[in-house]
RNA sequence: GCGAAUGUAGCUCAGUUGGCAGAGCCCUGGAUUGUGGAUCCAGUGGUCGUGGGUUCGAGUCCCAUCGUUCGCCCCA
C-alpha cells in the first residue's frame, strides 16, 4: 500500500461532484432567495472560542477537536461546526448596528470522531444564521426554508421536521429541577450512561435510545408543559405560522440539543433512510450566545446540514444522463496535430468551447474518447482537412457530418444545436 | 472510547477438507488501413490490505496491525 487518506476523510471524485455542485448551488440560491448572503470565516479558530461557544464540557470540545499548538504556541482549533465562527466575526465586526443580519456559509468541518456511513473526520456542513429576529416568523421561515431547498433537490420523502421548545434562562433551570427529581426517582431503571448524565445533563437523557429510558422519559415532565409565558408564546406562534405555510411537523417533545448555547425552538429534520446517522438539518434558536461571547445582547437564530448526507441522499436520484456539450477535436498525422493546436486557440478565442484530444492514436480511440467526454460535436483534422483547409464536423448524436472551412465554423456555430 | 463483520485485478465479486490466482464489468487492440456507442475475437492488469507465525506447502489456519462497514456513543 502506498500512502493513503488519513483514517476518515476521503476524496470526492469527478463522478461525484456534480451531485455536491448541484447541493450547492440549489443552496445558494435559495438561501439568497431568502436574504441570506455569504460569509466565509476560518477553518482555524483560537481554541477558546469553540470551548466557550460550543461548551467546555460538551463531547465535541472534550474529545472530538482537532487541537494543536501553533509555532507561536496558540492553541489552535479546526473548527467542528459553523456558528460559533459565525458569531465571533458577528461581534468582532461590530455588526450589531446592522441588524437584522443574516449570513449562510459552506465548507469542511472537523471532527475526530469514530467514522461511519456519513459520518467522517473532515465532512462539510451549510447552514444559515439569523441574528436579530427575535419572533416566531424567523424561526418559522427558516425552516420553510430548509424544507424548500430539501424540496427542490427531491430528497424531501422518508424525511420528518420535529420541533420543540427549550425554554429560556427563567423556564429552564426550574423545570430541570423537577426532572431531575424525577429521573433520581428513576435511577435504578436507567442505562448506566444516563445515570451518568443525571450529574451532566439530565436534558440529554430524554433524548437517550435506550428502550428502558425512553420508557422512563415518556413517563418525565416535559418541557414544553413547563415554558414561561414568553416561550410559550413563541412555541405557540411558531406552530401557528408552521401550520399557516401548511408544512407537515411533528412536536418532539423529547428532543434536546447537542450544543449548550441553544434556547426556546429547536428543530431537526431527520431521514430514515441513513441508518444510525439520521440527522440531516438541525438548529434551533441561540438568543443568549452573543452577549455570552461578549457581544450585546442579540437574538439569533441558525441550522446547519450535513452535505455528506444530503449527497448520500442524492444519490440515485438524479441518474440524469449528463448532456453532451461543446467541441472535440480531434487531429490524424504530425502535420494536422500542430495546426489543431493553433485553430483550437482560435476557436477558444472565439468563445467555442473547444476541447483537444490528448494521447492521439487512431481515429477509432480518438472518437471514443470524444464519446466518453460527452461532446457534442467532433471536429476532425487528417490530412485531407489540413491540404483543403477544412474540418470535418461529426454530430455525435446523430453521427451527420459536414465539411466546413476552418473561419466558418464560428459563423456556423451559433446555428447549431 | 466499546462490540461485531469484512479486506482477492481499476470496479463488483467467486475461490471447495490447506495443493498452479479466477469470472463479469472496465481498459487496450483487432474484425473495420479515416469514424464513437451495439456485436464478436484477442490481450493487458494481482505484494490475495500489511507484518509475523503454523505447515513440505497458506488467498484459505493462528496472532498482531491498518483500512472500511454495521451497532454503541456522539452528532449534521
Amino acid at each position: 500500500m502506498t500512502i493513503a487518506t488519513v483514517r476518515g476523510v476521503r476524496d470526492i471524485l469527478p463522478e461525484e461532484s456534480p451531485a455536491w455542485r448541484l447541493l450547492e448551488e440549489s443552496a445558494r440560491q435559495i438561501f439568497t432567495a431568502y436574504g441570506y448572503r455569504e460569509i466565509r470565516t476560518p477553518i482555524f479558530e483560537r481554541t477558546e472560542l469553540f470551548a466557550r461557544a460550543v461548551g467546555a464540557t460538551s463531547d465535541i470540545v472534550e474529545k472530538e477537536m482537532y487541537t494543536f499548538a501553533d509555532r507561536g504556541g496558540e492553541s489552535i482549533s479546526l473548527r467542528p461546526e459553523g456558528t460559533a465562527a459565525v458569531v465571533r466575526a458577528f461581534i468582532e465586526n461590530n455588526l450589531h448596528r446592522s441588524l437584522p443580519w443574516a449570513v449562510y456559509y459552506m465548507g469542511p468541518m472537523f471532527r475526530y470522531e469514530r467514522p461511519q456511513k456519513g459520518r467522517y473526520r473532515q465532512f462539510h456542513q451549510m447552514g444559515c444564521e439569523l441574528f436579530g429576529a427575535p419572533g416566531p416568523l424567523a424561526d418559522a421561515e427558516m425552516m420553510a426554508m430548509v424544507l424548500r431547498l430539501l424540496r427542490q433537490l427531491r430528497i424531501d420523502d422518508s424525511l420528518t421536521l420535529e420541533i420543540n421548545s427549550l425554554g429560556c434562562k427563567q423556564c429552564r433551570a426550574p423545570y430541570r429541577e423537577q426532572l431531575l427529581t424525577f429521573l433520581q426517582g428513576q435511577q435504578a431503571h436507567l442505562c448506566a450512561n444516563c445515570r451518568d448524565r443525571l450529574q451532566r445533563n439530565p436534558l440529554r437523557i430524554l433524548d437517550c435510545k435506550n428502550e428502558e429510558c425512553r420508557a422512563i422519559a415518556r413517563q418525565a415532565p416535559m418541557m414544553k408543559d413547563h415554558l414561561c409565558a414568553g416561550c410559550a408564546d413563541h412555541f405557540e406562534g411558531l406552530q401557528g405560522l408552521l401550520g399557516g405555510m401548511a408544512l407537515p411537523y411533528t412536536v418532539n417533545p423529547l428532543m434536546v440539543r447537542g450544543l449548550d448555547y441553544y434556547n426556546r425552538t429547536a428543530f431537526e429534520v431527520t431521514t430514515t433512510a441513513l441508518g444510525a446517522q439520521n440527522a440531516v438539518a438541525a438548529g434551533g434558536r441561540y438568543d443568549g450566545l452573543v452577549a455570552e461571547m461578549g457581544g450585546q445582547t442579540v437574538p439569533a437564530i441558525g441550522f446547519a446540514m450535513g452535505m455528506e448526507r444530503l449527497a448520500l441522499l442524492l444519490e440515485g436520484k438524479q441518474a440524469e444522463s449528463s448532456r453532451r456539450q461543446g467541441y472535440y477535436l480531434l487531429t490524424v498525422g504530425e502535420a494536422a496535430t500542430e495546426q489543431g493546436v493553433l485553430l483550437a486557440e482560435q476557436w477558444r478565442n472565439a468563445g467555442l468551447a473547444v476541447q483537444m484530444d490528448w494521447l492521439g492514436g487512431s481515429m477509432k480511440a480518438q472518437l471514443r474518447r470524444a464519446d466518453r467526454a460527452a461532446a457534442l460535436q467532433v471536429l476532425i483534422l487528417g490530412e485531407q482537412e489540413l491540404a483543403e483547409q477544412t474540418v470535418l464536423l461529426k454530430n455525435m448524436q446523430d453521427g451527420e457530418q459536414r465539411r466546413l472551412a476552418w473561419d466558418q465554423l464560428v459563423a456556423t456555430s451559433g446555428l447549431l444545436p
